[in-house]
DNA sequence: GTCTATAGCCCGATAGAC
DNA sequence: GTCTATCGGGCTATAGAC
């Protein structure tokens, strides 16, 4: 093996040990708090190469975010598509009598990929979301444009379908209401396991998660 | 005046001061983030005088949280002493038919007081809190202990009393799902004003919000 | 692309005069 | 109780050798 591996064409590899060890410091202690040095060790990287690869710490914080946005945008994809598909629906076209199984099931299927996403597969991505939600920085507008927006456009179409009676403005609270009861358990996170006597929110757990978010989901939207 | 009024036995004025700029800069930036300058020029005080007034940066964050409490423990009292009146029933004590009107009321006042007080009346107040919830240090157990255990405690067994067929930890984990709608209104404000093209949350929004919140804790606690 | 070394800044704490 | 002055430490960024 080349002597020189370690100093040479290493550039993709260093970049994403950095991106990794970026992730978790960041998620865990915000962009504020988190320090270079850190980060670098983490990464087994020298700590000079953030400069060179990422133009300092907000270059590194935002990079970070954009890998995340292509990450979330490929898993819920799936979920996305099937929305897409019966918002292709002429307005009125489904019986109320089918209306829950064909637009209720596509929207608790996609609250189930996030809730499953930020809580269980990859806690520090739904952390860092849930930061720049709570306290908004550079990445806000990243966040908001390409996952926040279209995400909260798509589940009022569902909410308009599912009660056509209700203001514009009421469907959108609405829509709101429901993922904000996702991400209410990836942010009281620790205060809920506590309350709740859990050691970590493991298989058991989630699926208790999930259970309470499908019945409430189902309440609120079919409610009255 | 004595020409010295600025100099001397000034303490509990430039402890509130003090505490008051904290709650502000703290609120804004986290504690790791706020810088002690910042705080002390706010609070139109020597830097010098955090340092002999609140033994450091820590210990002012601590008097802060310490002071908020005591806050919330005044304006959460009547809401509070109502329900610790209707506790008092023996369990079945009271008929089906006016469980809704004996334990959904004070609950629900127990949350308009919670949603007006951390949104609209001391956001200061809600932010602090929310980043405890989030990312905890020293000042979690503080919360934990004197509000949120036993005010989860109290809505759980309100729970209990308004839907009996339920297990043990169904109840308690309704009961945080109940609380987390007025939590998550005030961690993604900003999202959710954005969302909404609302300029701020004034009156007419405090209302639409209050209204969702009672509207969602009657279907959740009396849905099924 | 990588590494060493360090410049330059900001922060929290505190000694000591008043 | 208040204020001035300063110390020491930790941070990001970067110049320059390899």
């Amino acid at each position: 093996m080349d002597e020189n591996a370690r100093t040479t064409l290493r550039g993709d590899s260093t970049r994403d040990a950095l991106l990794d060890a970026a992730t978790q410091v960041f998620a865990q202690k915000g962009f504020g708090s988190a320090n270079l040095r850190e980060i670098s060790e983490l990464a087994e990287v020298n700590s000079a190469l953030i400069g060179y690869h990422f133009h300092g710490k907000e270059g590194l914080y935002l990079a970070v975010f954009t890998r995340m946005i292509g990450e979330i945008q490929g898993l819920m994809g799936p979920a996305r598509a099937r929305i897409d598909e019966v918002l292709g629906d002429p307005v009125g076209a489904c019986p109320p009598e089918r209306r829950q199984e064909r637009y209720l099931e596509p929207l608790l299927q996609l609250l189930e990929a996030m809730l499953t996403y930020m809580v269980h597969e990859h806690p520090h991505c739904g952390e860092l979301f849930m930061r720049e939600q709570h306290s908004p920085t550079a990445a806000f507008n990243l966040l908001f444009e390409n996952i926040i927006k279209p995400q909260h456009s798509c589940l009022t179409a569902l909410v308009q379908r599912l009660r056509p009676q209700e203001a514009p403005e009421t469907a959108r609270l609405l829509a709101a209401n429901i993922v904000s009861q996702v991400l209410v358990i990836r942010i009281s996170r620790m205060p809920l396991t506590r309350l709740m006597g859990w050691e970590r929110i493991g298989d058991r757990e989630l699926a208790l998660l999930l259970n309470l978010v499908r019945r409430n989901t189902t309440l609120l939207v079919l409610g009255d």
